[in-house]
Order: structure tokens, then sequence, then C-alpha cells
DNA sequence: CATGAATGAGAGTTCATTCAT
DNA sequence: GATGAATGAACTCTCATTCAT
């Protein structure tokens, strides 16, 4: 029973997860899903009992997949340009992909709920992301293939431009050759030029 | 007769900007603004047809506004990185007044709205806000005050990060120190230190 | 428009009445008075916002017409135990016309609201009831035509006799001569036996 | 297999009474049933297709116990007047309990269930009542105990009075005192007074 | 022009009842 | 027998929108 339970609830989510990308957050109501999932109206409520409710446990299949997809770059083998090369990659992918991100429905979301900021999730994955760059900055540095006075104000840097591309991406649109423009200045900034 | 009904036309949407700042763009019912401007429904509807009308021109009117300010500033007889640091200055203030400002609900209305690119005001100021930069950049380093190898890079940069924070704003909060330090590390990429 | 709104709002009142002597007051549904009154669902909902409150304004209307009945009696120039017996038998007009009072519907609100002891309408009732018949014993002992040596205790268990009368009617019904056969009862306790 | 039926049948009557003494009859749905008993939901229907069909057993269940508590009282060698005053005595205790009785949900029965007036459990119970009292009455006259002119419309207007005193504690609330009172005076016009 | 009463579609939510396992 | 997931009807409540005055 619990595992039927647990099944279903993952098909809801997962099913929601595309509505959610459709329409955003706030436009969705419990009946967009119930039609989605083709449940009735009752069923749903037997699962969960709020659009939000539905809309946190896509956010938490969505960082566990996140977690995987990273535990997959760090076992390999690769410089610290590299991995930050390959992690700029996957943000610019993201932010092309504008009908199938969640980026507009999670920022919808954050609008609304006064998170308290210590616990804030869009914060800590801010910081986390930041500490991850810094590090491979420094060991960049120490690879002698970077160079920075100031490898957590670089992060930092870093970060705020990505964030400022993807809400750019959904509200007005980017282009491949945009983002690539930002990322190149980014590098351009940190990669030794000889 | 067009006297009147621009006078009023202008009322409501003064009235409404206020609503919006409050309730952002998609949580704002023509009821709430009949009830603001103190109107009755029937008399909103003879002057807007739904909440998005009313938007726009709370949107065209900032425009002007913001028009009108930066004239002043340009008359202002600064040196560029004053007037750089003023322009920052302002941002961090429109940042830091979370509450007070139109930005949630711009970025909601963006959201859903699919405006074509090329006529999309938001993409308009945003370029038109690149050129300005640049050519303070440009100016700065004339006047010997700036050192940027690629003023028009720099001054994306600026730009995309000044978004990133106005973003991490409105969903997780941010507080002086944080603004402070990021245009700390624009400037300091920026200024000729000696 | 105020004019309007009161006369609808009575209309809508008047017509509840009727939905809560059928219903009583649980199984009524703001749908059964939508209905009854043949207004729209959201119409109702301009003037009450649920069913408790227009259960209260139909309390209060009842309220006003039982005082204007007393007031009737009060001017009538008659003995005491005229009037008492008057009382007696509006009383007992009620309770036969089971299909027709409030009776369940007022026990029913009562039962599930928790009103402080002080304010409940109910107990006033109650409490001013017993004293108007305890005068009017005592004004019948002056009179000579009734005899009793506690009249507050005597009024006491006449309206207690009366209430249980009320409720036998709404939950096993009774007959014109049992309610008789109680005043009769009642009434010889009063009255001086030559 | 029937007996299995059966204890099973009086473990859900039981539970179910608790659930119906603390949220009345209207109020009590499958689910609280389900949820108190501990069962599934199909597991009740099995036993009991509607709340109403619980119910009625309750009162069968409460109508045996009855007969019991009662059957203890008369075993005891006790003057009318003490079994007339343990009576009353009983009666108090329950209208004090305001929270642990039945006498709620059974009104609310009542109040909606149209039982031929000859069926009437309810009925029954009252006449069974008045008829035990009247006969204490008359063994009271006869033990000289008591002075009474009609046996028969003092107990009736006892009973009526408990009556009174029950739906009094349900809508308004009573104290001890208001109950001791009527008990008073009901006995004062009983007993001799010397 | 202006009003605000009225409408009805649609969202949220709960529960009795059924049925495959 | 027993389970509990699933269904769908019914209720509450809110708003955009219309229209007679």
């Amino acid at each position: 029973m619990g595992e039927k339970s647990a099944q279903k609830r993952k098909y809801i989510v997962e099913t929601a997860r595309g509505v959610f990308i459709q329409k955003g957050y706030k436009d969705v109501t419990m009946k967009d899903i119930v039609d989605a999932c083709g449940i009735s109206r009752g069923g749903l409520y037997l699962y969960f009992s709020s659009t939000e409710e539905i809309f946190m446990d896509v956010l938490k299949m969505e960082a566990e997949e996140a977690d995987d997809v990273f535990a997959g770059k760090v076992k390999e083998d690769a410089s610290p340009s590299d991995i930050l090369a390959l992690f700029l990659k996957e943000q610019k992918k993201e932010m092309l992909l504008k009908r199938n991100s969640l980026t507009k429905a999670v920022y919808e979301y954050y609008f609304e709920k006064k998170v308290p900021k210590k616990e804030n999730p869009l914060k800590q994955q801010f910081d986390t992301a930041v500490k991850i760059i810094e590090k491979l900055i420094e060991a960049g540095i120490e690879a002698g293939e970077f160079y920075c006075e100031d490898a957590k104000g670089a992060a930092r840097n870093i970060m705020y431009v990505l964030e400022g591309l993807k809400i750019a991406s959904q509200t007005r649109g980017i282009t491949e050759e945009m983002v690539d423009r930002e990322v190149l200045y980014i590098m351009q900034g940190l990669v030794i030029e000889e």
C-alpha cells in the first residue's frame, strides 16, 4: 500500500511538473493537475491538499535529480576550467529551453512565499553554487589555469550574471549568442592570457 | 470630455500602480483596483477592460517618469565615475525597497505575456541602459578614471549582475551589504588602481 | 440603493425563514436559499456571507415581530388570568404548528453555537418570559384570582413545562389534548378553587 | 462467524457512541466513525450502511443499559420518596454532564426522522417514565410521604420540566443550582408539609 | 458618463459509496 | 471478510463582466 501510494505520488509529481513548466506556479489549479493526471478531483486530495504542497514535492524531486547530475560530473577527472565550462554549459542549456524549465514557476513561487531567509532553499542553492565555483577558481589558480585576485567575488559575480541571464530568458528571451557572449566575458576575466 | 477622460484615466493608472506594487501583477483583480480608486465596477470598464490593459499603462507611465529622472541626472555636471556610481546607487535603492517597487509585478507580467522580442520594452530598457553605461565607461577611460578592455562587455556584465541582484531581492531577500559588495566588485574591475 | 438593498435583504430573510422552518438549521445550504429566492449564487453573497448570518437576521426579525404581538396584547384591558391564558394559548398554537415553526432550527442552531451564557438570546428570552409570568401571577394573587406561595417558582415551572412540550412537539409529536392537559394542570395549581 | 460479526458490530456501536456524544448526530460522518474505530472504510459498510443505522443501534444499546440501571434501583429497598429523589438526582447528573451525554444527538436525530408516533421510542420512554413516577407518587401517598390530588398530572409535570431543563442545558447551559431549584420546587409540591 | 446589483463560470474541498485486490 | 484507493456529486466562495437605471 505504501508502495502503491508512493508510486502514484511520484506519478502525480512528475505529471504536475510538466504543468508547472507550462503554466508557471500561480496559474496552476488543482483541476489542471487532476486533468493532466487523468484522476478524479477527490483522488488528488488523497495525496496532496494544495498546489503548493505538490510544487514543493516537484522542487524536492528537482533537487535530488540535480544532485545526481552533479555527482556524475564530480566523478569525471577533469581540470577546473573544464568543470567550470561544463557547469556554465549546463546553465546555458537550461536557459535556452525556456519552455522546458521550472525557472518561471520557481520565481513565481518565491515571489509570494515569505520564506525565512535562513531556510530559503533558493538562497541555499545560490550560496552552495558560489562556494563550488569559488573552489573551482582557486583550484584553477593553483593549476595555473586561472588568474584572479578575488575568487569569492568572481564566483558571486558569475552567479549573479547567470541569474540575470535566467530571468532575462524568461521575460524577454535570449539567444544562444547572448549567453555565449556573457560566458566568454566571464571566462576571459579568469583565464590567463599569455 | 477627452480632457476629463484623460484625467480620470491617469488617476486610475496612478492608483492602480500602488496596487500593483503591493500585490504584484497576477493577484490584482479588477475589484482591487475598483476599491482602491473608489469608483464603480462599471466605471472602471469604461476606461479599461482588464488588469492587463491597466498594467500596460502603468508601465508606460513608469517609462516616461524614468526618462525624466534620467534627464535630470544628465544635466548635472559630473564625472563619468560619479554618474555611474549615482546610477548604481539608484538601483540599489530600488532593490532594497522590496515592498515599494514594481519589480515583482513587472516580472510576473512578462513571465506570462509573450511579447515579440523586438518590441519588448523590457529588452529595450535593458539595451538602452547597457549603451549608456558603455558610454560612461568609455568616457571614464578617456578621463583616465577607468581602465577596461571591453567597455560593452563590462556594461552588459554590470546590467546582468544588477538584474540578478534584483530578482534575488524579490525571491530571497538581500541586505545592503550584499548589494554594496557586488557594486564594489564591479567598480574595482573598472577603476584604475595605482 | 440603500432602499433597494434593504428591500432585497428583507426578501431574502423572509424567504430563508421558510427554508429554515422546513429544513431546520444545519441542513440549510446557501444553495437552498439561492434556489428558494430565485437569485444567483453570487447574488446572495452580496447580502449575506453564510447561512448563519442569514439565520441570525431571521431570528432578529422573529424577535421584532414577537415584540409587536406582545405589545398588542399589553394594550388590551384584561385580567391577569386572561393574559396568562392568552399567552399559553399562543404557545400552544406554536407547538402544534410543528411544520411552521422555527423551533427546530433554533434548537439546532444553539446546539452548535457556543454563545456566552450572559449574551445568549435564548436565555434572555426565557428569563424575560419568566419575569412577565411572575408579575402576572402576582397581579393575579392581588386580584384574588390566583393563589400561590412561590410566584417565581411557579413561573419558572410553567416555562420549563412549555419548553418540554415544545421539544416534545418537535421530536415525538404532540396533540392538542396533550397541551391542553398540561396547561390545565398548571392553571389548576394557580386558580383558587372555591 | 455470526459470533465474530456480532462482536465487531458491538465494538463499532460502542465506539460510535462516543463519537455521537462528542459531535451530536448530524455532524458525524462515516469517516469519523471509521477513524474512531480504526477500521477501513469498506469494513464499516459490511456492518452498517449509514450513520443513521449506527445511531439506531446506539440508541438500542442505550435503552438496554437504561433498563439494567433501572433494574438495579428497583431491587433496592427504599421508600418512594427516596427512589424519586434518586431518579431526579440521576437526571440532574446527566444534564450537567453536557459534554458526556447523547442528549444533543438524540434530539438532532428525532428532529429529522419522522418516526410514526406509536413506534417512537422517545415517546415510549417518556410514557414509561411518567407511569413509573406516577406509581412512585401513589406509593408515596399511601406511605403518607406525599400529598397530591392528581398523581398522573404531577408525574407528567415532572417529566416535562425535566425535558425543559435538558434542552436548556444543551442550548443555553444550566448550573447545578438551577436544577436543584426546580427539583426542590417539584418536591415541595409533593411532600407533606407539617 | 457612472453606478452597483446581478449573473454564472469555475476553483477549492469534503464525503458517501463502490470495488478490485 | 477486510482493505483503502478511487470516484463524483455537492457545497462554499470569488470574480470578471454585463446591463438596467
